[in-house]
DNA sequence: TTTCTGAATTAGACAAAGTCCAATCATTGA
DNA sequence: TCAATGATTGGACTTTGTCTAATTCAGAAA
């Protein structure tokens, strides 16, 4: 795992580590990601990042959550249909779910794992095992859907 | 596990059975995700139900998927940031997914489970754990990208 | 410092999946 | 048979994400 790369010229670093040029909006969005290390939604990036004043498109923060993707900067977590969220923490982990208050807690992967790997078919590679514990809050049955 | 339901009866007494009104239009889309047990988009759906002649609206596709969910007749499966897919098999079983086919299989529960099951934070209820083997085909690399 | 060029960014049109609503229709118990 | 209750519908709408062609930028070279 990544030192926490918080200053400017860490985060240059970072990018510059991964072969990403380290352009002014890509920066802007690696301090989103980095600087708390949560979950968060493409939309949630766009909206941070803006936050001050208007200075990065909503194409950049897609183009760039991609390039990220593929660079091994962050990786996308899949368990909420409406959205993708993006996670800063690379390291092999897990996710817990509350599915009445859209929030993904890391779970650390010593603390789960698997008793055995299934025989791929034939020529098949893993590219990853998610385990996605799914919870709920048992008095917010019948209505507190959240997004 | 239900008994293979294909026949009309069969079905009508399966919703029944769930307490879901057995309306023509839930009777074709049960037909549809428990003739072969697939796991089926709800645009895939809509598109085989109606197939011979239109039948069945998208709207009504939609309500009586998450009719059927609610009912625990069908299962949401959550792999793609594309689409919902519809599981016919609720009894605990993963699933494995070809990220470049965008296929997906079932792995029995008894050939994979955790060694521990993680603690909740406090006055939390698991309300499932879903693992999802992601797997591609070396070859197809580079390109291959199929939806 | 200035120039140049490929790479990055952008606005906004577009697409796909899914939701919602008010009007209509069907099922079913009496 | 006949309401009344529940189900279905077309189509407008929303949200998330993609695409493109025009513009701007970063940074290497001079
Ligand atoms: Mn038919
Ligand atoms: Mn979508
Ligand atoms: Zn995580
Ligand atoms: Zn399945």
């Amino acid at each position: 795992m990544e030192a926490m790369p918080y200053s400017r010229p860490a985060l240059i670093a970072l990018l510059r580590r991964h072969g990403i040029a380290p352009t002014h909006q890509r920066l802007e969005i690696a301090q989103v990601l980095f600087a708390r290390c949560q979950h968060l939604s493409a939309e949630q990036i766009l909206a941070q990042v803006n936050e001050r004043h208007a200075e990065t498109s909503k194409a950049t923060v897609y183009n760039t959550l991609k390039l990220f993707c593929e660079r091994g900067l962050v990786r996308e977590v899949i368990v909420d249909p409406k959205r993708v969220f993006y996670d800063p923490n690379t390291s092999p982990h897990h996710h817990m779910y509350n599915i009445d208050s859209g929030e993904i807690t890391d779970i650390p992967a010593e603390s789960l794992s698997l008793n055995a790997m299934p025989e791929l078919p034939e020529g098949m590679v893993t590219e990853g095992v998610d385990i996605i514990v799914r919870v709920r809050t048992p008095d917010a049955v019948g209505q507190g859907r959240l997004g």
